[in-house]
DNA sequence: GTAAATTGGTTTCAATTGTTACCAGCTTCA
DNA sequence: TGAAGCTGGTAACAATTGAAACCAATTTAC
């Protein structure tokens, strides 16, 4: 590879993580301003509104989120009655969670405000240079998992 | 726009912050534990070392952190002697920062591994793609700026 | 020339975040 | 069985982060 003096405003991890810090910070006052939820407890919803009833750890496991993270955002989002915790039949320790009424009802308030969000920032894409776009995330995101022995 | 359902997995943000997540993960363990440095006293080590003689001031315009991240990295950088300040002529509130002679000679020895990480990370694009990540994430990061009203 | 408003930088404080320790409950295996 | 180890979840703690208050030096406006 060709030898190329390192200016930090052409580093690819820096502009990666200045990108990043971007767009989530958009989307997060928006979910705050409109639904006063954090990113974390809009993540638990998610999942929950596209499979019922998962443990907390199933819900860690798919959003790459700490299960001390969704241990938190669970127990707000119980509180608020946004979700219900069922005892779990097959395990004593853990809980199903699933979106309650309210939560459901929340829930068809915000996709459509998400998506449109996303539309909004990612418009200035192609359709093709979106989809590789989220490709090549996929790459950068796996590599870099690899590299520091995630498993992923 | 076609009207699709909200996956998570598909949805744009999530998968940027995830990714990004984990590139500064790789990146700032390495910086730690080869050089005992943070992110931030990284940056302003290779902004010191492209442009002599900023001020916090500039450095946080550069780096796009808030000031009291420049300040607490400035400070630490300084009890390490890695970067010295003198008075600012024009402006007795500002010091000049630059870096000493022991912080030219690590940065000598970090920007190599810098440059090699990110060859390693992003080999996993073609010349070609990279070139287009590198605008779509500019074309990304600008929009949400602007979304969010922030100054770019 | 001086009062009012502004700006560079630091300190203080509150909120967020991750790490570690911990407590059930569950599994394994003798 | 029942002791030893593992796992889901929470709690307690420490470290990071950013916002707002603050100080001193500077600029602006009269």
């Amino acid at each position: 590879m060709a030898r190329k003096p390192l200016r930090l405003d052409q580093f690819m991890p820096y502009r990666l993580s200045v990108a990043a810090n971007r767009v989530s910070g958009a989307v997060a006052s928006a979910y705050d301003r409109l639904f006063a939820l954090s990113v974390p407890e809009w993540r638990v919803i998610a999942v929950l509104a596209e499979s019922e009833g998962a443990t907390q750890n199933a819900i860690g496991q798919k959003t790459a989120m700490d299960k001390v993270t969704v241990s938190r955002a669970a127990i707000s989002l119980a509180g608020r009655g946004l979700i219900e915790r069922s005892p779990n039949p097959r395990d004593g320790r853990s809980h199903m969670l699933s979106l309650s009424r309210e939560g459901r009802n929340l829930y068809r308030r915000i996709a459509p405000k998400a998506l449109e969000l996303e539309a909004d920032i990612f418009s200035v894409l192609s359709q093709e240079d979106l989809a590789r776009f989220r490709e090549a995330l996929d790459h950068v995101a796996r590599k870099a998992a690899e590299l520091s022995g995630k498993r992923d």
